[in-house]
Formats: C-alpha cells, sequence, structure tokens
RNA sequence: GCGCCUGUAGCUCAGUUGGAUAGAGCAGCAGCCUUCUAAGCUGUUUGUCAGGGGUUCGAUUCCCUUCAGGCGCACCA
C-alpha cells in the first residue's frame, strides 16, 4: 500500500482541520481543478470548515493554505475563492512513478481491510444459453471482484444454479418432447415449456450419447436421465460462454446441493428446523410461512408448500446460511431490477440466521432494453426471443462487448441496439483506448530498431523539471490510477475505471501528437520512455481489471 | 394502489454525501500525415440538468409535488 498524491494531500488537510480547528471526520474532496486553473489538485474543505466554524471560506482557505507550504512534498498553494489549489512538488511526482514501476502494490488500497466477500452474480437459470443481460452482469461482476479484490477484500465468486425447481422440470419436459420428435414419436412441448431452437440442439445430443431406447424405461428413471443429461450440457455451455467472456467463477454452486451434499446432508432441513426452534416460523392454511414482516417486509413469505414441498425461498434461507458458515463476512448479491422486490426479503433471512443486516449487499444491476434499428425487441427464454451472449461476442468481439457494458453505470438502463452495435464496431470507444497501448508498443518496438536499447537504459538522471505540459498531464492521470481504483470499489463502480482508463489515453494521444519520443537528445528521450513505460504498467493493470485484451498492434 | 430505477446537448451517457464557467463519446463543421500506427490530434457548434414549488449565501445534486418511460408486488425461480 503505496501513498498517492490524493492520499497524502487528504492526510495533510485532515492534520491541518485537527490542529487549526479541532475538526475531524470532514468529508472533502480532492479533486483535479477546473481547465484553466495552474494547479494540479484541488480541495473544497474549507466550505466545510466554513460551516463548522462560523468563518469565511476565504478566510478558512487562508489559514490553511499557509499551513500546507509547511509540507515537505507540497510546491505551491493558492486559495482561490475558498478552494485550496495545490500542486505538489515534481521530485514527489517522479518519486510516485518509480513506485508505480517498481512496486505491484503501488495500485492497491487497503479499504477491505481483509474481510471475506462472497459475490454471487450471473446465476442464470441453466435452460437455456446465456443472454445479453447476462452478459452485462458477467462483466460487471468480474470486474467489480478484481477492484474489490484490489481494495484490500478477499473475494470469492460464485454462480447459483436453480437446478432443483420447477424451472429445470419444464425444462426436462421440453428436451423429452425435442427427443421424441428426433425418433419420429408425436410428442407435445409442454405448455409453458421453452421454445428455442436451442432445445433441439440438446436433445440431439442427448440422442447421440444416450441412444435412441430412452422411452424403454419407466418415466421417472427417463425424467431423471434425461435432466442430469441436460443440466450437464446446459452448464457446459454456460460455462464455455464464460471462459469466452473471459469470467471465471470460483465456485459453481447447486441448488441441489442443499438438499444432498456429499455427505449425505440435508442442509435446508436442519436450517428449516434451526429457524423454527428461533420462532420465526407460523402455520398457516397447511403452508408454513416465515414472519418476514418482523424484519420489514411488506408480507410474510412461504417457505414450506401444502404439498410439503420447500419453496425457493426456503433454499435461498439456506444458500445464506451455507454461506455465512463458510466465513464470509459480506454477501454481495448481483440481481436484476426484477429482484427489488426480494431485497427485503434476503434481509430477513440474514438477520434472522443472527447476523447483521449489513453484511448483506444487493447491487441491482438496471435492465438492459434490446433495441433493433431504434425499435424494442422483447427478449423471452422460454419464447426462445433472445439475443446471446455468444452471438454478441461473435459479432463484436469480447473486448468491444466487454467494455461497452462496463462504461455503464450499474443503475443506469441499458439501451443496446443490437443493428447499431454490429456495424458500430468500427468506432467502438475500446478501440481508442486499446489503440495506445498498440501505439506505444509500436514507440518501443521503433526504439530498438533505432538501437534505443529501453531495457538497460538510466532513468535515474530522468528529472521532472520543466516537464512539457502534455507529459504532466499524464503523469497526473497515471498517479492517480490507485485512487480510480478505490473510488470504483467505493461506489461499486468499474465505470469510474472505465472513464479514469479513458482519460489516461486520452493525455497519452495529444502527448503522443506533440511530443517525439525517439530523439536526438538521450535526456529527453529517456524521460519520454520512462513515462511510456509507466503507462504501459498502469493500461496492464486496468486492462486487466475490465477484462480487455491488450494488443500490441492493430 | 404501493414500492424500486430512470428523465442532463440531435443520439448514447458521465457528473448527484450542495460548491469555481454542467462534461465526454458519437453525429455536424473547419484544419493536421516526406518524422515513433490518422482506429489519432487540434479547433468549433449545441443545454429551461423533465415541469412547478420549497430549504440555502449557493441546488443538476436535498425536501414536496406533477408529468413521462421502465420494472416489481406468487404456496414460479
Amino acid at each position: 500500500m503505496t501513498m498517492t498524491a490524493k492520499s497524502y494531500i487528504e492526510k495533510a488537510i485532515r492534520e491541518i482541520a485537527k490542529s487549526l480547528y479541532a475538526a475531524e471526520g470532514i468529508d472533502f474532496k480532492v479533486e483535479r481543478p477546473p481547465e484553466g486553473a495552474a494547479a494540479d489538485y484541488a480541495v473544497n474543505a474549507p466550505f466545510l470548515l466554513s460551516k463548522m466554524m462560523k468563518k469565511a471560506p476565504m478566510v478558512i482557505g487562508g489559514e490553511m493554505a499557509l499551513a500546507l507550504t509547511a509540507y515537505e512534498n507540497v510546491a505551491h498553494v493558492e486559495n482561490v475563492k475558498g478552494y485550496l489549489n495545490i500542486t505538489l512538488k515534481s521530485e514527489y511526482y517522479k518519486k510516485l512513478i518509480d513506485t508505480l514501476l517498481s512496486e505491484e502494490s503501488f495500485f492497491k488500497n487497503s479499504l477491505g481491510q481483509g474481510k471475506k466477500i462472497n459475490l454471487e452474480f450471473v446465476s442464470a437459470n441453466p435452460v437455456g444459453p446465456l443472454n445479453i443481460v447476462s452478459g452485462r452482469a458477467a462483466s460487471y461482476g468480474d470486474t467489480l471482484g478484481k477492484i474489490l479484490n484490489l481494495s484490500g477484500y478477499k473475494v470469492n465468486t460464485e454462480f447459483y444454479v436453480n437446478d432443483f425447481g420447477r424451472q429445470m422440470t419444464l425444462f426436462t419436459q421440453t428436451v423429452e418432447a425435442r427427443y421424441a420428435h428426433l425418433l419420429g414419436l408425436e410428442a407435445h412441448l409442454p405448455e409453458e415449456g421453452y421454445k428455442g431452437d436451442y432445445v433441439i440442439a440438446v436433445a440431439q445430443a442427448l440422442k447421440d450419447a444416450r441412444g435412441e431406447n430412452l422411452f424403454d424405461m419407466d418415466a421417472s428413471a427417463r425424467a431423471a436421465i434425461i435432466k442430469e443429461f441436460s443440466l450437464g450440457y446446459m452448464l457446459h455451455s454456460q460455462k464455455e460462454t464464460l471462459k469466452k467472456f473471459c469470467v471465471h467463477f470460483d465456485l459453481w454452486f447447486l441448488e441441489s446441493s442443499l438438499y444432498e451434499n456429499e455427505k449425505k446432508v440435508n442442509e435446508t432441513e436442519l436450517i428449516f428446523q434451526a429457524i423454527s426452534a428461533k420462532g420465526y416460523f407460523y402455520e398457516n392454511e397447511g403452508a408454513i410461512w416465515f414472519r418476514t414482516t418482523d424484519f420489514g417486509d411488506d408480507k410474510d413469505r412461504v417457505v414450506k408448500k401444502q404439498d410439503g414441498a420447500f419453496t425457493y425461498f426456503m433454499s435461498d434461507i439456506a444458500y445464506m446460511a451455507n454461506k455465512k458458515n463458510r466465513g464470509f463476512d459480506y454477501i454481495f448479491n448481483i440481481m436484476g431490477p426484477d429482484h427489488h422486490g426480494y431485497i427485503s426479503r434476503l434481509e430477513a433471512i440474514i438477520q434472522a440466521l443472527g447476523y447483521d443486516k449489513n453484511d448483506l449487499k444487493v447491487i441491482l444491476l438496471q435492465q438492459v432494453n434490446l433495441l433493433n434499428e431504434g425499435e424494442k425487441m422483447k427478449m423471452s427464454k422460454r419464447a426462445g426471443q433472445f439475443v446471446s451472449l455468444d452471438d454478441l461476442i461473435a459479432a463484436v468481439g469480447v473486448d468491444a462487448a466487454r467494455y461497452y457494458f462496463l462504461m455503464r453505470n450499474y443503475n443506469s438502463h441499458l439501451d443496446f441496439d443490437v443493428a447499431l452495435a454490429m456495424e458500430k464496431t468500427d468506432n467502438n470507444p475500446v478501440f481508442y483506448v486499446q489503440y495506445a497501448f498498440a501505439r506505444l508498443c509500436s514507440v518501443f518496438k521503433h526504439a530498438t530498431e533505432t538501437g534505443v536499447d529501453i531495457n538497460s537504459m538510466d532513468f535515474h538522471t530522468v528529472k521532472f523539471e520543466a516537464l512539457e505540459k502534455e507529459e504532466k498531464a499524464l503523469v497526473l492521470e497515471m498517479i492517480d490510477l490507485p485512487a480510480a481504483i478505490k473510488e470504483a470499489a467505493l461506489k461499486y463502480s468499474p465505470s469510474v475505471l472505465v472513464q479514469y482508463t479513458f482519460d489516461m489515453v486520452s493525455k497519452f494521444h495529444t502527448f503522443y501528437a506533440k511530443c517525439r519520443v525517439i530523439t536526438d537528445d538521450a535526456q529527453t528521450t529517456a524521460k519520454r520512455i520512462y513515462l511510456l513505460k509507466a503507462l504501459k504498467k498502469s493500461l496492464t493493470v486496468a486492462f486487466k481489471i475490465m477484462g480487455i485484451t491488450p494488443v500490441e498492434s492493430m
């Protein structure tokens, strides 16, 4: 954990606020000043303190500015209308770039303090290929996990597989009907079955693997075989898609394992008993209800149906208990907006289990509206109408797809025009970012070709005094990357990092247009190679988090 | 009816724990390649921050309200 420029200033401001005004815990910002201000950082603390102290911001600003000048790495402070405009010393910036290049820990922060997070996302039913909505969840969750890991949390990613309920049964029946068709037999697709053609592929694979005699055995044995096969097939297909999409899950958790695990234990039954004993359950009209209203839910919920079967909700209770028993401090759930009504139920669960409500964090990833040339498409898995993630990847590529999803904040509705996405590939913003990487690789290549050995260069003599405007801008962006990662973690927003990377790259393109790297002047060449090495490192880190490929030539 | 999300430039979106002139990309217009990749750079045009009220020295940001779009309110998962 290295100190960054922002955290250095933050610390200084806190110390000054405390010593001058005995103020602690104020929530000021360290940001970039507006265009035109001759400073590297701006702090709004005087405004906040002015309220507490009942003194004008200008006066407080003046006092604080004076105190700041005593700090070792501060080069210049100006009090502008109550803003503290700060510039740090160039040697300090140089030192930060040195650290960026030499220490992996430069990009990390300690926000999480080693707490363990279970991060569940996608969790699509194993009854069809992953669609675009899952694609958004997959890229979001994967990147968020990496951001949280860099922020001092220990994150485990998890995919919950609903292999136990009615949907699975329906799917099994649909496969069976399709299988029958392949054998030339009469069979009706279930009323609410899955209409998509992909089911035929499942049936074909079933026929290839298990032969044509499944109808010779009795119905329940056949259903069991088809279910097992279909589940395996769909899981495999989903895993392949996610692998292609560079999304990794530490654990694929089967709902069915909550009913019968390797030790032949029915966890769900045990949890059911345990919570019954706590008195949160009651019987009504032949069903068992969970008094979730005790925890702020609108109404109570059924956990055991009249027919004696547990509901999916009971599974979720057992699943939550299972996660907590595995030692996770925080349970993160990334869900679609159609699940928002479910949050209060999950909160009821975690509290009934005896944990703090704040151990649960539900992130609602807003919907993806599918458009085709401006017209709205309705997606339905059962009706077989959707755009699969595989199709999307095939059309625009993994990088473009991931970047597109990550650009948007999680709570913004996302319009996805399929036709536009396909044809707009050329000016997808991801290329702007990747192009920068390719460009700087090309400079290194050119250096080598002209006899400049970038690996044995001595950068100790590099000085940051009198940096060109474009060089300085690039430096400022690079040293703040750790702060961007931290902010992204605080806000659960990978889009912060995407925006940041874009800005950093933009500074590079400007620099590139203005400053020639390989020059006759050895000092200048060394300095610029040094900057590009730092940029290469920064981009490599950022790309890795976002799951974007650093291409060396385009 | 109740609840959740959203409404910012022609389009797609940032910004929202109240603070300096509201920002990007795309689209449009005008320039820049005998020199490390022009998938780039530079300049330029565009806003009743959905409407109305309130709190404040100060509101796109907070409160109330109206309108518009989406979603949810199962002994389905």
